[in-house]
DNA sequence: CTGATTAGTCAGCAT
DNA sequence: ATGCTGACTAATCAG
């Protein structure tokens, strides 16, 4: 069971669950240089300064302030680096999404390619072999009168020279 | 997001992260029959109690400590509930993968087919061409002493006639 | 210490 | 009420 903090005698500085206010300051101009005993630095401001920075910021805060700030500190960007996580995560799908359409795509032009060659393959193929049969015919007998289908062939024959690069 | 309490006023012990003390309860075993005012049932135990079981477990207790309860139920189901999500995020990007690989497979497959054919589309193209030749040098001049490239040709009108199914 | 990742918690939406 | 998911936190790991 998670509740229940028995004892009541908490150190009192156990209990921040998560007070940070100020959220999404845009241009949230809290700085207050003169600061005397201002303890505030927007969310923003206190993520982004460099150590050094957050040192001068530092100076003259007693040592709980320095510890609670530090903690503020890295837990602002514990919320970015998740951030960044999440979307580091759903760019990966995306890019993985993206690739596969690529190659369905890749898919369908190369079975598209592939059926226009077998097509290819086929007419060439049936005009070969009339051919083949024509030439087989003339080579044995020039003079045989046969049966044989001459339109095809004729048309074949007659229908020029180029066909391949 | 979770905005903030702005506490000071909450209920004072809403502050519960997680401090279980039964937390993994492997084989906990703490269910202590004889319980007489014990208000507690494993985490497991709660959070798969059937709505009317966990009324039946209800009875006699304060308005707070049913409320607690009801929550902590919620909260172990969420618990659940967010594994599951990781889960299926989780089998989906694996799936997406595997259907990467599949699809890069189907790719290599078909474009050696495709340079198969392309090969076989080359070879059969020369042959008809030079065949092709042949014939009409026959054809038109049946007499003629040409200089064509015989030995070629032959071969290929002596190869068979059976090429396609 | 910085950044990334995991699991748990909560809010909020949908059923 | 139940289930899911985004965002946040703390813990923890890697560098």
């Amino acid at each position: 069971m998670n509740e229940r903090n028995p004892d009541g005698v908490t150190t009192a500085d156990q209990a921040q669950k998560m007070n940070s206010d100020s959220r999404s300051s845009k241009a949230l101009k809290v700085k207050r240089e003169s600061g005397e005993n201002v303890p505030v630095l927007s969310d923003d401001e206190l993520m982004s300064l460099t150590v050094r920075e957050l040192n001068h910021h530092l100076r003259g805060l007693s040592k709980e302030e320095v510890v609670r700030l530090k903690q503020r500190r890295r837990t602002l960007k514990n919320r970015g680096y998740a951030a960044s996580c999440r979307v580091k995560r759903m760019s990966q799908k995306e890019a993985l999404e993206h690739q596969k359409q690529e190659l369905q795509q890749e898919v369908r032009r190369l079975s598209s390619e592939n059926a226009g060659m077998r097509q290819e393959l086929e007419g060439l193929s049936q005009r070969f072999e009339a051919l083949q049969h024509f030439a087989r015919t003339v080579a044995h007998g020039p003079v045989t009168p046969h049966k044989v289908n001459t339109t095809s062939v004729i048309t074949i024959v007659k229908s020029g020279g180029q066909h391949h690069s």
